[in-house]
DNA sequence: AGACTTTTTCCGGTTACGGTAAAGAACGGG
DNA sequence: CCCGTTCTTTACCGTAACCGGAAAAAGTCT
């Protein structure tokens, strides 16, 4: 039910095509929404249906033509309505978690190996996040109109930098434990070794 | 997908009979992973038709019996093999940042009374995380068998810490917002009452 | 008797996810 | 001029996930 409305704020900026929506869907408010093109055309013909958007072609010369979506009163206030109502706190829902949560039943390399490209991944998208805040808003401040955006963009920050240390946090504490299954091996080995009088 | 993979990780502790795993779903490992048990029982179905887990019907005096499900040697090397691959980052998908987005679209009112909401909310669950910790981990070390719950645990209470943060800044970032505008809107007031000449 | 817990199951609808593919036009480079 | 890429929309398919409602059948507690 939502990407509807994530399509609908996007549209609240200014009338769009499908493809742009899918490039906006690609960098800005994709940023913490995912979705391809695919999604975003099939929707665009339902919110058609529902009269929340209107489409209106326009004609292009060197290129096909393009439909351009507009809100329409009822998309506007369908999303007014919808951004009113108390949202849902989503769930962190991240398939690492699961890994570790039976850690013993898992292998470690390949699992350390994941952890060390997550980390490189939120640290590669903490650093996007700053350079664009950086270019978005100078200043650190941003006018009414794109105080939200703003702060999204803080929550991004936030949320790459922490899990970014949390992933430090965890390549270590793997490691300390593989060094200390080692040494308890290594002093298995040498009680055997004793035992067994080599 | 991973759905299964999430009871699999479940059953590698000890079996369980789907009621249980409900209940394990709305404690631990359901504090970043949501479903019902509708759906825990349909994947119960499917786990077992592809031979992942053996149920094993429990006769109870007082109770309906129950059916306990077990890894097979199979499931434990499926969840294994699923565990050695990378896994894939989650996007944050959150509600309220599709309402900032389009925040001059939006009433206030209620969006900032649900960013109210929300810091209660991210704040309780900090407070039980840690309480969590502290019963679970009183050392702040785990065994390495629990290691992985430790670090899971570790991440849950950096993201709620991080979300409250930002809570509080996004309701004052809100609050300076409709301050302002209640000062422009006083001053425009004035400019016209002297306008006026009333 | 009524309410609640335990335990499993079925149903149906909508949404999302993921991949594969086509189509037509024009622009760019080689 | 062919080839690849960009632009732009659309179609289909299967599976997975989400959501909510419902009902069994047993027992316990009030």
């Amino acid at each position: 039910m939502a990407l509807a409305d994530a399509i609908l704020a996007c549209l609240t900026e200014h009338p769009m095509t499908g493809y742009e929506l899918a490039k906006t869907f690609e960098s800005s408010i994709g940023f913490f929404w995912k979705t391809d093109h695919q999604q975003i055309y099939r929707e665009l013909s339902r919110l058609r249906d529902r009269g929340h958007i209107q489409g209106r072609e326009v004609v292009q010369s060197g290129k096909p033509n393009k439909l351009v979506y507009t809100l329409t009163a009822e998309g506007r206030a369908a999303f007014r309505h919808w951004a009113a109502r108390p949202s849902t706190p989503p769930s962190i829902k991240d398939d690492l978690l699961v890994r570790l949560y039976a850690l013993d039943s898992v292998d470690i390399a390949p699992l350390r190996a994941d952890l060390m490209a997550r980390l490189e991944h939120h640290r590669d998208r903490y650093e996007r996040f700053e350079r664009i805040l950086k270019k978005r808003f100078p200043q650190g401040t941003a006018s009414p109109a794109d105080m939200g955006k703003l702060l999204s963009l803080r929550l991004g920050l936030r949320h790459e930098r922490m899990v970014t240390e949390w992933c430090e946090e965890a390549i270590t504490a793997l490691s300390d434990l593989t060094s200390a299954a080692a040494a308890t091996s290594r002093s298995a080995d040498q009680r055997e070794r004793r035992g067994s009088g080599d």
